[in-house]
DNA sequence: ACTTAACCTGCAATCGATTACGTTAGCGAT
DNA sequence: ATCGCTAACGTAATCGATTGCAGGTTAAGT
């Protein structure tokens, strides 16, 4: 049998009261005397009355939710990212709605659009690889329906952000291997179509410049999709044609994976002929052998800035302005085995 | 400048109509002269009308959501469980609002009882690592709201549940080590705190049987949490004590990976020497040297299944009935190098 | 010409909670 | 006794969309 909710309505009815009377007296309105105050908090919770938020919100035009669109979420990175945006939003009494883009345009498009007919306040987002133009991004602006970018930065897009300092991160990571007595360092990277690719490109060059080494574009290659055997193979082939190549940066664990097992094949030993450093601290890049060092990124941390960030925007303790600098989150390297001469 | 939303009334006004025919003209009622049906919507179009959810699923008491509680949304599993439930709920037009529990037993009664005050039409569950007491699911039965447990089974408690058949896949684990010549094989599980646990074991002691081999208590351990390094450890010490041991089956892909390597430390060949099976296959498996074989749980398919078991619930297309048999997954064992020889 | 039905469309109630405004009772001041 | 004021509570409008019922128009039927 399907029992009812209990409304105000319920517990006016039962005390012979209005409506109105019960609402303030929950919320702690003035006027009510503490008698009658007393009494109906003891009725609703006697009754468990638990306000319909549909209502709430419709009266009230706000709804404690927050929508995350993110292009994957079975991604270590990602999820943990995720879990900061639960812990923060719950502390402040915010529901998160999470989308999984899977990394298609029509769909982020299609999430947004969704998201933003009011059900939520506010947005975070983390646009995916396939996304070039921005535009829906910018409608967001017109409706005024305050937002947040994390992890992926857009360059030209203005737009509250947080992302994860790329730049440095990779410069500690080569200058790194720099130390250790690595000479030939060489930089295998994705297809560069997002900032983060580049600037860890750039931190690379920088740590070789500081410590005078010369740029050698032979020594930077490129993978066209993200994965071991893809890293394995072009891995492979730059050491057979170039030996003298003694370390490896790459740009994600999965690749330094790759490029590890690519290095055991030819017989390199890690890391006393040949270092390999990652980026992301995966989840496998403790298991491997030996053990993967890599620059780890604050998952968690970033995900409550920008919750944050956002919550902040929602209830109007900042303004919403397009020329705030990013928020940058520091990296840290974990030195490891594969780095560890 | 804050843009107002469109309503149904600035279409209604526009047109000079009342805002009860552009309702039905927009959602196809009968009644509306085709001409005018048309003209509405091209103009709803035109100023990109989005109905507002909240008054809607005020009016209909519905709201086309659902609720998914997990014990951690940073685990591969649970997250490719979540992909399988987002891309099934999309399918079906429901939003999915995911609460992580931290396996923390008050969390997950929180976010239950948050969730069951109207703003899910349903909920998906898996119950924390903690959970022993089981009244606020029994709850949700009196207040009639739609759910569906999964992943881990409760015994003793009738529900709607999808859940992976444990017993088989290491029924079939073990089965594949007697096969490839291992004779002594030890089991490595957790406290048998739920209910996966004890299938597996079951399914491990019934292969045993079935090739006519003794159960010995003493190749059967437990850690008390999982990770690596517990895992080391204890296998450690039971193969000091006991190196007639030459294969182990593990509960899960981490204490698979922690007895490789203890194996590894010990000088045992694998897997000439010692084959190690896991269980889940997380993406770290295929990674180690040699790669872990490995029992997949597909995740993917209970987040789908679950859903749509929950969604007819929710529609109505099927009656809640507590005594429906458990929805059983099948498990698919993926022959890797760590059992190859 | 009048009835009847078919066809469109509008009015107003409704969902449940909130809140501006109105009402009542009680008290002291004049 | 009257006025003014305030504490305490009620009335009713409101949020935006939906829908039962009623009203109005037109065309077909007798």
């Amino acid at each position: 049998m399907k029992q009812m909710r209990i409304r105000l309505k319920d517990i006016a009815l039962k005390l012979g009261i209005s409506t109105a009377t019960v609402s303030r007296a929950l919320r702690d309105r003035v006027e009510i005397s503490e008698e009658l105050r007393l009494k109906i908090k003891q009725v609703a919770k006697e009754m468990r009355y638990q306000p319909n938020f549909m209502a709430t919100h419709l009266r009230t035009q706000k709804n404690f939710s927050i929508g995350v669109v993110v292009p994957r979420i079975v991604h270590q990175y990602l999820s943990s990212i995720i879990s900061g945006i639960l812990e923060e939003a719950t502390k402040c009494h915010y529901q998160v709605m999470i989308c999984d883009t899977g990394h298609s345009y029509e769909r982020e498009i299609r999430a947004i659009e969704h998201l933003s007919t009011g059900i939520v306040d506010g947005l975070l987002i983390c646009v995916s690889n396939n996304t070039k133009d921005f535009s829906h991004i910018e409608q967001l602006k017109k409706d005024s329906l305050p937002f947040v970018l994390f992890d992926k930065d857009i360059a030209g897009l203005k737009a509250p952000k947080v992302v994860v300092d790329d730049y440095t991160g990779a410069f500690t990571a080569v200058e790194h291997l720099i130390k250790r007595g690595y000479t030939c360092i060489a930089h295998i990277q994705d297809n560069l179509t997002n900032h983060s690719s580049q600037k860890r490109m750039k931190g690379y060059f920088s740590a070789l410049k500081k410590y005078g080494i010369e740029k050698d574009l032979q020594l930077v290659i490129q993978v066209d999709e993200i994965s071991i055997e893809n890293s394995q193979r072009v891995t492979e082939e730059l050491l057979r044609a170039n030996p003298a190549i003694d370390a490896i940066f790459a740009i994600t664990d999965e690749i330094a994976i790759g490029a590890m097992q690519a290095a055991h094949k030819l017989g390199r030993k890690i890391p006393e002929e040949f270092g390999v450093v990652g980026f992301s601290d995966w989840q496998i890049s403790r298991v491997t052998s030996p053990p993967l060092t890599t620059v780890a990124q604050p998952g968690v941390e970033m995900g409550y800035t920008a919750t944050r960030l956002l919550i902040q925007q929602i209830e109007g303790r900042k303004e919403f302005d397009e020329n705030m600098p990013p928020k940058i989150l520091k990296t840290k390297l974990l030195v490891r085995g594969s780095s560890s001469r």
